[in-house]
DNA sequence: TTCTCAGCCAATCACCGAACTCTCT
DNA sequence: AGAGAGTTCGGTGATTGGCTGAGAA
């Protein structure tokens, strides 16, 4: 379980899915449509494309708390809190994005800061 | 009814947003009907603490801080693809966002590990669905199709 | 051409961020922007009424945890002994299969 | 050390998904 | 044709707080 093997076993386990089971997802479809219709240039939605990011917020929820745990440990905590989500996401530039939702100012720990 | 005026219909919400907020902190405003709730804003808090302690270890413990945090951020997560997404269908002249254009989006966006296993499960989700409709559809009437007996039985 | 630093920036952003993601980062600054209004400023203490009712007068054990609604009002208090075990859920021994 | 706060339980009910109809391409 | 939005409906899992020790400080 490390960073590192986190992608190569989302890849085998999606490979070992039989059949899609569109019904028992993890997420609720429906909020996650309403969330996308929230943009004001959504229009119509296919079925799918729920259904894709169902998964996806999966793998970006996995990844963004095992980035977490990380500072989590590093901090020699057990409990993983908001300041070591914002270390991670200042740490990865894929995390960029959220700039604004977790901004750079609440990284509190003494760290580096780029 | 207003399909094609919607652009003055979000500038009148742009008027109407204003300092409303002066008195009272906890009854909250029924202005016109158009606050949004959290529960329609935001993912099941519920269902984001069971995804977020799989890569957690057992012992380990998540703040209530961190949970809404992650909350906030797989939101704002499937509004930042979408808002790509939607941007090349729109370009493409097509009226609906389908899977392609969400793999473009995370590929475009630099989300790259996300296109090989959200490529495989979208292939295994249309295979599945055209099967059962496959199945139904020729029980009833049987359609004559090109190569329309392509039975796929791979179960582990 | 992975070039970040090229960027015309605006005197606003400081930092430098993900090329792949910057266009879309101020589009959905604009965007959220207009929601703003919408959204309430901070996060209520829960989302439900009712269900806040119904978690207020549900049966609790000793240590706050809620506990099966064996019964709502006080009627049994002889003390925990005789009826240590609430039921069989199924009737049926539970042991192993 | 002090003292905040997250995990732990399960019953209701808001909401999700399935099944419809209707529109559009 | 097929695919998605808008209903309606019924079944069901997300929501929920008091106490207490784990653990942040």
């Amino acid at each position: 379980p490390t960073i590192d093997n986190f992608w190569p076993n989302i890849v085998s386990e999606v490979h070992s899915i039989g059949q899609v089971d569109a019904k028992h997802q993890v997420l609720p479809l429906a909020r996650i449509k309403k969330i996308m219709k929230l943009d004001e240039n959504a229009k119509m939605i296919a079925g799918e494309a729920p259904l894709l990011f169902a998964k996806a917020c999966e793998y970006f929820i996995q990844e963004l708390t095992m980035h977490a745990w990380v500072h989590t440990e590093e901090s020699r905590r057990r409990t993983l809190q908001r300041s070591d989500i914002a270390q991670a996401i200042a740490n990865y530039d894929q995390f960029d994005f959220l700039i604004d939702i977790v901004p750079r100012e609440e990284i509190k720990p003494s760290s580096a800061q780029k | 009814m207003s399909n094609s005026e919607d652009s003055q219909q979000y500038l009148n919400e742009m008027l109407v947003k204003e300092e409303d907020e002066a008195s009272g902190d906890d009854s909250d405003k029924q202005d016109g009907g158009i606050m949004l709730r959290e529960q329609d804003r935001f993912l099941p808090i519920c269902n984001i603490i069971k995804i977020m302690k799989v890569p957690v270890p057992q012992n380990g413990k998540i703040a209530k801080d961190a949970r809404e945090c992650i909350q906030e951020c797989v939101s704002e997560f499937i509004s930042f693809i979408s808002s790509e997404a939607i941007e090349r269908s729109v370009a493409e002249n097509r009226k609906t966002v389908n899977g392609d254009d969400l793999l473009v989006a995370f590929s475009n966006l630099g989300f790259d590990n996300y296109v090989e296993p959200l490529s495989i499960y979208l292939q295994k989700y249309r295979e599945s669905n055209k099967s059962d409709r496959n199945l139904f559809l020729d029980a009833n009437y049987p359609h004559n199709e090109d190569g329309s007996s392509a039975n796929e039985a791979g179960k582990q | 051409s992975e070039d970040e630093s090229s960027k015309g920036e605006a005197d606003e952003e400081p930092l430098y961020v993900n090329a792949k993601q910057y266009k879309r980062i101020l589009i959905r600054r604009q965007a959220r922007a207009k929601l703003e209004s919408r959204i309430p400023k901070e996060r209520c203490k829960y989302l439900h009424e009712s269900r806040h009712r119904h978690a207020m007068n549900r049966a609790r054990g000793e240590g706050g945890r809620f506990h099966s609604a064996q019964e709502k009002g006080d009627h049994d208090s002889s003390g925990p002994e005789g009826s240590s075990l609430p039921m069989t859920p199924s009737g049926g021994v539970t042991l192993s299969r």
